[in-house]
RNA sequence: GCAGGAGUGGCGGAAUGGCAGACGCAUCAGACUCAAAAUCUGACGCUGGUGACAGUGUGUGGGUUCAAGUCCCAUCUCCUGCACCA
């Protein structure tokens, strides 16, 4: 009889030699082919590891560990994305520098992490607040400004009117500061922007190149939000200017019946003088400029607005005035902010003419009530009415008709918009990169040299952010003033820091040559690693952190740092472990599961196979303190084998379909994220070894290899007992043979009319006459009627079907 | 509202158009034990029947097919994003 299972003291026996032997330690070898598999390194919270966090994880661990074993250098790295919020303000409270909190939090996550036996290279450690990393984080900052795609702008940001500080949007839930509850309103301040928009064509079209899950891109695409239209020029009554709008139904353009700007518009301050109810139209303007986003959304469905008396509109198409109002329900920040109104063919506008008694006109026919009923937004197929030229074309026909139209008058053209807007870059925050710009009053913003990299965050006494909401660096007047890199004459340094995006932009670049004090990586580093050959990571950071990342990336591209224009090959997303009552684990609902306590009591390679049999990879799953028991039963009946372990250097003749059949599936699972299935086919396996009552050496020697992957320590510790040569995590991943998969006789179903009437016994390779023939020697005197038709299909079933 | 995903036993979940419920959990029965735990063996969708067995069953309603959880049409519910984007 073997000795107990003893979880605890073999997986730290291993974990110590791994360390010893330096056994993941990625090759630098760069003739032999590599695999690049990437998790989203954490942030190290002061709360520790969650049991989130080892699901992605392991599952790369898993594919990493396949990988080195069917020959690939595989680089499978770890890092930490420490610079954010939650330190800051730990720091601030308890008046600890959030070096220390950082240092201290790294650490604990470290030793979890270690815990779990993951094969990272920890040589290759990054962490994103270290001044040898943002080095680099800055000088990718400094290529963005110089090729002009970092700029200052004036922008509105969430002000807490109570702690006098900006706030993350993040920090903003439901309109009111998160720590606060009080009041969040929107302050204008000049902020640091990231031009995302040139790439935004880019980022959709280049999507196609890349193996992502579907809902990742269907997310990214919507999140940049292409849209086509035209824009078009409307005359002002007497006046010189114009006003444009942008629509994606120029094809209604007989249908505007008014016209809406934002209240934000600056004709509107332009004409004040002209504009006969401008107190009004203030008063409205403020109490837009008062209300949050929160409110503008949830507010959607109310719309309200004031016309302006005073100036109105002229329909280039038809030569009719038309009045123009203003209204927050358009938007300054898309399209020209200001639109043109069709209320029978837009639901938004219908809504606003409905309330303010406007005019409707119908422009396409084939909606099923009257538009004054009912608003008709159909595309597909309507046809052009009361429109003059446009009459009888269906809608796709008259918008090409309309731009031509537009075009050749000059009145108008062909438009592309995106929702996607420009990267907010800023943070009025100490915890973060210092942007390495410096305000001269002479030369404007100037970059300071690439030789002064990294420009590190100066010792403040205070993290606090200041009354005026400017960044805590601002207090130190010492750092801020300095000379001008262009002109040498006095210029104050940039207070402001990076967005927690930043650094996580890039990592990725990083990991392939971490300690490089040259370059972000070298050339050669950079050619042979990318591009990341899998990603996984949560659906959350599909639109910021993924986005912005391919963002950097393909301008990194375009500047012939990296080789390729995608960052990653492919993407896949894992999903949320709640807890055992179905909900989100926090402290408040007291369901939350320490990964901690779960290696103690059942060790790391029961919460690796658990989290990986827990159910389809992609979906949340509940936390089921019974299913980690199962995983560990599991376990313990694999350590067993020994008990029935005998001689045989080739799988016994009962169990060698069986055998392939496991290595196939267990091979194809483990790449297409079925991990839960691939488990259960080896405890379908470990189900036979019993019922044998006995495996031999090379069933078990093919077992344990399967198995290593999930559950590392164990079959490590059993390689060894079994004497196997050398180290499990080195050895070979099994082949299986595709003709030993099938089975040479086969039970098949015998059905009468589609009905199952019982199972034959036939070889695998039976002709489908003997197999109909067997099957009515079964059905015998049942077999009535005249027979119409016989299915067979090999392996499977035969079917008699017979009319009475 | 738009987009994506999911509806299968008591539970988590399996099923290239071919015996629905693999595998695991829970439960029940038995073995071992003075006893309990652990472990092992067996049963386990629902209805009817002592029984071999019969019927029925994958959210709902239709359809295609010899055959549908799977394909098509319609519909309901839930989850996850996005949302006054013109």
């Amino acid at each position: 009889m073997a000795e107990p299972y003893n979880h605890r003291e073999l997986e730290q026996k291993w974990q110590k030699i791994w360390d010893d032997e330096k056994a993941f330690k990625t090759s630098n070898d760069f003739s032999k082919p590599k695999y690049y598999a990437l998790v989203e390194f954490p942030y190290p919270s002061g709360q520790g590891l969650h049991v989130g966090h080892p699901r992605p994880y392991t599952a790369l661990d898993i594919v990493a560990r396949k990988r080195r074993m069917q020959g690939y250098n595989v680089l499978y790295p770890m890092g930490w994305d420490a610079f954010g919020l939650p330190t800051e303000n730990y720091a601030i409270k308890n008046h600890i520098h959030p070096k220390i909190v950082t240092k201290n939090n790294v650490e604990r996550f470290k030793n979890q992490l270690h815990s779990l036996g993951y094969s990272f290279d920890w040589d290759r450690e990054v962490n994103t607040t270290d001044p040898n990393y943002y080095k680099w984080t800055q000088w990718i900052f400094l290529k963005l400004f110089k090729a002009g795609l970092a700029y200052k702008t004036e922008m509105p940001i969430n002000w807490c009117t109570s702690c006098k500080v900006g706030l993350a949007n993040e920090e903003v839930v439901n309109g009111v500061c998160e720590r606060c509850g009080s009041e969040v309103v929107r302050k204008v301040k000049s902020q640091w922007m990231l031009k995302i928009t040139e790439y935004a064509d880019k980022l959709i079209k280049d999507l196609d190149m890349v193996d992502y899950i579907e809902r990742v891109k269907v997310s990214q695409k919507n999140w940049i939000g292409k849209s086509e239209g035209a824009e078009v020029d409307f005359k002002i009554k007497d006046k010189e200017d114009l006003l444009t709008v942008y629509t994606t139904r120029p094809d209604t353009l007989f249908g505007v019946t008014y016209m809406v700007m934002s209240p934000e518009h600056p004709l509107i301050d332009k004409y004040k003088d002209e504009i006969r109810n401008f107190t009004e139209i203030t008063e409205y303007r403020e109490a837009a400029a008062r209300k949050s986003d929160f409110e503008r959304t949830e507010l959607a469905k109310d719309k309200t607005g004031v016309c302006i008396k005073g100036l109105s509109a002229i329909n280039p198409v038809n030569g009719k005035e038309i009045p123009i109002w203003i209204s927050d329900y358009v938007l300054m920040s898309y399209g020209t902010g200001a639109i043109m109104a069709v209320p029978a063919h837009d639901e938004r506008d219908w809504d606003f003419a409905k309330k303010f008694n406007l005019p409707i006109i119908e422009v396409v026919s084939g909606a099923e009530k009257s538009v004054q009923d009912q608003c008709n937004p159909d595309v597909a197929t309507g046809i052009l009415v009361h429109s003059d030229f446009l009459n009888g074309l269906n809608v796709e026909n008259a918008k090409q008709r309309i731009i031509e139209y537009l075009t050749e008058k000059g009145i108008g053209h062909k438009k592309t918009n995106f929702k996607l807007r420009d990267w907010v870059f800023s943070r009025q925050r100490y915890w973060g990169e210092p942007i390495p710009i410096v305000y001269c009053e002479k030369c404007g913003y100037v970059p300071i040299d690439e030789s002064e990299l990294p420009l590190e965050l100066p010792e403040v006494e205070s993290y606090e952010p200041t009354d005026n909401g400017e960044s805590p660096l601002a207090k130190m007047t010492d750092w801020v003033n300095t000379t001008c890199p262009c002109c040498g004459g006095p210029a104050k340094r940039e207070t402001d820091t990076m967005p927690q995006w930043a650094g996580s932009s890039w990592y990725y670049l990083r990991y392939t040559d971490p300690t490089n004090t040259e370059a972000l990586a070298s050339k050669e580093a950079l050619d042979y690693w990318l591009p990341v050959d899998w990603y996984n990571g949560g659906m959350e950071h599909t639109t910021l952190h993924l986005l912005y990342s391919r963002f950097w990336h393909k301008f990194l591209y375009d500047e012939k740092v990296v080789p390729c224009p995608e960052p990653y090959q492919k993407r896949t997303s894992h999903g949320m472990i709640l807890g055992s009552n179905g909900e989100k684990m926090s402290k408040s609902r007291g369901n939350v599961v320490n990964p901690d306590d779960i290696v103690r009591d059942y060790g790391a390679d029961t919460l690796r196979t658990y989290e990986m049999f827990i159910g389809a990879f992609d979906l949340s799953a509940s936390w089921s303190e019974d299913g980690v028991k199962g995983c560990h039963r599991f376990l313990d009946r694999v350590w067993k084998l020994q008990d029935i372990l005998v001689d045989g250097d080739a799988y016994s003749a009962d169990l060698e379909t069986k055998m392939h059949q496991t290595i196939k599936k267990v091979s194809s699972d483990f790449e297409s994220l079925k991990y839960n299935t691939a488990i259960a086919a080896m405890m379908s396996l470990i189900n036979d070894f019993y019922k044998a009552n006995q495996i031999n050496k090379a069933e078990f020697k093919t077992f344990l290899t399967l198995l290593n992957p999930v559950a590392p320590h164990i079959t490590e510790e059993l390689w060894q007992i079994a004497g196997f040569e050398g180290r499990i995590y080195n050895s070979v991943w099994p082949e299986f043979d595709e003709e030993k998969t099938k089975e040479s006789t086969v039970e098949i179903m015998v059905q009468q009319n589609g009905k199952n009437r019982g199972t034959i016994n036939v070889a695998a390779d039976i002709s489908k006459d003997d197999a109909i023939a067997q099957a009515k020697e079964m059905l015998g005197d049942k077999l009535t009627g005249t027979i119409v038709k016989e299915i067979y299909v090999p392996g499977r079933l035969v079917n008699i079907v017979a009319k009475p």
